[in-house]
DNA sequence: ATGCTTTCAGCAATCGATTTCACAGTCAAG
DNA sequence: CTTGACTGTGAAATCGATTGCTGAAAGCAT
């Protein structure tokens, strides 16, 4: 391993000097170019660990989702990382697979490296920061709340985007919607779940029934089950609100299973679908501002990671309600987005 | 920041004690229980920094990939995080955006953690590893081949596979079938792009004309550009075979707003569609082994990082063909995957 | 009781870069 | 010509954990 000691003999100075031509602290032009010609000779490549440790800080910021394999969160990473790097941060990516005991195991890691910086969609409403805040690392949660000390957070309207999503399907002319929403206490699955109430009373001027309700875990099976289980009731609905993408492909796949295809039964999709292919007749979806999250959760973490002191932040990024395939949008044309913001 | 010194001093022992208990070096049993009490009265974390700086060694694998937002990619980072942490390793997942100046940075960055392994879909045929076979950090190459000193390889059969996957179009009864691939000098766009040729010749017995041929980016907005290009044309295609999920998607979007939706002009998309809605008749999928490939690379890494010697290995694995559905098993059911490995 | 292993714990060196401090040299003002 | 303010440089301390070496204590056999 060539050290800066290395370099320092080659070009007849000190590792002070070494360091300070790599950290662009002034020093004599001459001894400028003897030392990068020495280091590039002797192939050099500055240890990160020792200077870690000797400066305490670190350029990684950990970026913590609860499903790696859902556009949704793979788009808010990629805006976390257009804003991270244009400020020299890397992101480093962990997937907690909705189970806390494994993202409170990657915040132990985080906080032990230590990184600059926490952005975290937490994977319900319990998980516990007091490990990072305790050590003074900055954290920005997104897309949920966690519990425990008060820090920065942004999160979509879920409850208002949702009551209009819902809200879709009335107007398209069902008028037996039901709601397949994900597990309790995972914070958008509830607020969700109340937005679809309150379309449904709103539209129906009736409470909504309990047997129109399913909760299940995010996934495209849950869809699938939850689905057949409201069309084998007695009183079948006639569409049906999923809560997010991969409920919602689930529940179009249960249906195409069951010979009930869109439009006959209607789906309100709440949460784009990336690389989808054809939106079928009968089948509405909401986009959530997935790039906008991850671009404002990152811009706040750099903040704090500047030194921004102050009371915990929230910011409510409303959702953007459309009937047509707008999905796209979502998932190229980044440059734009990052100047606007 | 508490140290090993705080917690030897608490506990009336020296700092070399404390660090065997957390290494499980054999120490005395009531010191083991009097460091374990001071470290967690005094809510110790041990600094990873200090700890690689002294034994020059890390726990991540860093994986590098050309697009985080492509399903296939990132249902490949899943198995390799999947594999890594049954062994104890964090994966750092890096965006290179198919850009090898920002590949080359995260390599430098990877290099000089030093983290314990990289994992890399390198973005051109001619990206450079020798920044990392010089310093000794494993590395092995998943999707696609690297220039260079000869590493480990994973790549499925793209030849093969995309031979059989556009024949799919001729047998279904389509007579002039378009290809569009990505760029040139990406491996897999070129193999996929001689695979369309070679079912070409074997379907009609004729050599393919150059203008059914579009390489362009892998984008949504690359295959909607070709194949409005393709539909321009005096004799346009009645079948296009996409080379990627994202040329296939914008492929139906084009086709859609020309008013020739499939089956009328028929779509091949050669890699699956996660989430995908509904694949409509006249589009035909086949499947790459997303999984398959995390799964083996990290494998064959950690045996790197093991210590294993040896030439560079390369595995070939094949494409599965199916015009069926069969998106979501990519998608879900992971455990019993790991346990087949 | 003596001598020989074996264990266990502590001291101190070490990993590689950063940074404080002191020193030597330069230059301008008094 | 002296004093004071700067500048650029190097020596050495430092970050926090690991580990080679050494010695003390304990175990065992003779």
């Amino acid at each position: 391993m060539i050290t800066i000691y290395d370099v320092a003999a080659r070009a007849g100075v000190s590792p002070a000097t070494v360091s300070r031509v790599f950290n662009g602290i002034k020093v004599s032009p001459e001894r400028v170019v003897a030392v990068r010609l020495a280091a590039s000779e002797l192939g050099f490549v500055p240890n990160r660990n020792a200077r870690r440790l000797r400066t305490s800080s670190s350029e990684i910021i950990t970026m913590m989702i609860p499903d790696i394999e859902n556009p949704f969160f793979t788009v808010m990473t990629r805006a976390v990382e257009d804003i991270a790097r244009a400020d020299g941060y890397s992101v480093m990516l962990c997937n907690t697979d909705e189970d806390p005991e494994r993202e409170q195991e990657y915040l132990r890691v985080a906080v032990s490296d230590p990184v600059a910086g926490v952005i975290l969609a937490p994977s319900s409403g319990s998980t516990k920061l007091d490990l990072a805040v305790e050590r003074g690392v900055p954290v920005v949660c997104v897309d949920r709340h966690a519990a425990g000390p008060a820090v920065d957070t942004v999160v979509a309207d879920n409850l208002m985007g949702a009551t209009a999503s819902a809200r879709l399907a009335w107007e398209a002319g069902y008028r037996r919607v039901a709601c397949i929403s994900g597990p309790e206490n995972v914070e958008t699955a509830d607020d969700r779940y109340r937005g679809w109430m309150s379309a449904y009373r709103e539209s129906t001027g009736t409470e909504p029934p309990a047997e129109l309700v399913v909760r299940t875990k995010y996934t495209v099976a849950g869809g699938e089950a939850a689905t057949r289980q409201l069309l084998a009731l007695p009183d079948p609905p006639d569409a049906i609100f999923a809560a997010n993408n991969k409920l919602a492909s689930g529940a179009i796949r249960a249906l195409a299973a069951a010979g009930r295809m869109p439009p006959e039964v209607g789906v309100v999709s709440f949460g784009g679908l990336p690389l989808v292919l054809l939106v079928p007749a009968g089948v509405m979806v909401s986009h959530l501002p997935a790039r906008q999250l991850g671009l404002t959760a990152a811009t706040m973490l750099l903040e704090r990671i500047r030194g921004l002191k102050g009371p915990a932040r929230e910011v409510v990024l409303p959702v953007v309600i459309s009937d047509e395939d707008e999905g796209f949008s979502l998932i190229e044309g980044h440059s734009e987005s990052v100047r606007a913001l």
